[in-house]
DNA sequence: TGTATAATCTACTAACATAGTAGGAATAAT
DNA sequence: ATTATTCCTACTATGTTAGTAGATTATACA
């Protein structure tokens, strides 16, 4: 039950971009760089944020990339979904054909239950929720 | 995010043994055969509940496992942690060494509160349960 | 129009984990 | 002794992850 870098590294993009200020676009490799990731692995990363329509490129020179929706728009479970595959921890919670047992499979109830805490959370908490999170956690540092 | 068959094969096993009335030892062969398991395979599970402590072989003739400790005493979480390693999304939930921006991560926030609410519902729940709740499905279905 | 700067696309790869298989040795009941 | 069973060690096939590499296309700006 890892989460991939994939994922990891996808939200913390977005939180990137997000936390631009500047109206101009951000560069993959800022972002490569402020994050500690791999420009060529992030570049993949931002193709399917892209297709997903998270984000939106602007190709060439002073080119880079900008989110495609405002942050409180953006759900954490959407971008999980996009990156780390919908939030299944076992086939058949999704779909019962995957077992015969799944009707009457107490050990399915187990993981449905497990996998709905993990998605309320991630349902309740948007981009901008991160943003906000950060600006405080930025003041209180401040503060000391 | 996805559960490895070691667990939900493990947890099944443990189930199996905790409706076993019989007071007999359980031989592999029946509990592969019931759950749809390779021997060969489950054989490796059974190795590591055994010397986790969830349960006790006896060898020879006549030999098999039991459970051995009560099952209301088998948390979930346990065999989790045994089985899948204890539930860990990211290394720096755990300990922030792995990760210098640790102390002011927002996303490690969003890990940890994903992680905790896995674990509370792991830890709200023994094999006891699941046999009741096995034992109540049961009755449900007579009735109809 | 040329050059530098970016994203884009396609393919490859190394390392690791998962989910097994295989075969024989040890142990106990009858 | 024979049979049933767990125990132990090693092997393997497959897939996934986390990247690398290199060429191509698009754009800004001088």
């Amino acid at each position: 039950m890892k989460l991939s870098t994939r994922t990891r590294y996808g939200i913390r993009a977005i939180l990137e971009l997000a936390e631009n200020e500047d109206k101009r676009p951000l560069q993959l490799r800022i972002i490569a760089q402020h994050q500690d990731i791999s420009i060529k692995y992030l570049e993949q990363l931002m193709a399917i944020l892209r297709s997903a329509g998270f984000v939106r490129s602007i190709r060439g020179a002073k080119g880079g990339y900008i989110l495609a929706k405002p942050p409180n728009q953006i759900k954490l479970s959407d971008v999980f979904d996009c990156l780390e595959g919908y939030v299944t921890t076992v086939e058949c919670v999704e779909d019962k054909k995957y077992c015969e047992r799944a009707d009457d499979c107490i050990v399915r109830q187990v993981w449905t239950q497990v996998q709905e805490a993990i998605r309320n959370v991630l349902l309740s908490i948007t981009v901008q929720d991160l943003v906000n999170r950060d600006k405080e956690e930025k003041m209180s540092n401040y503060q000391i």
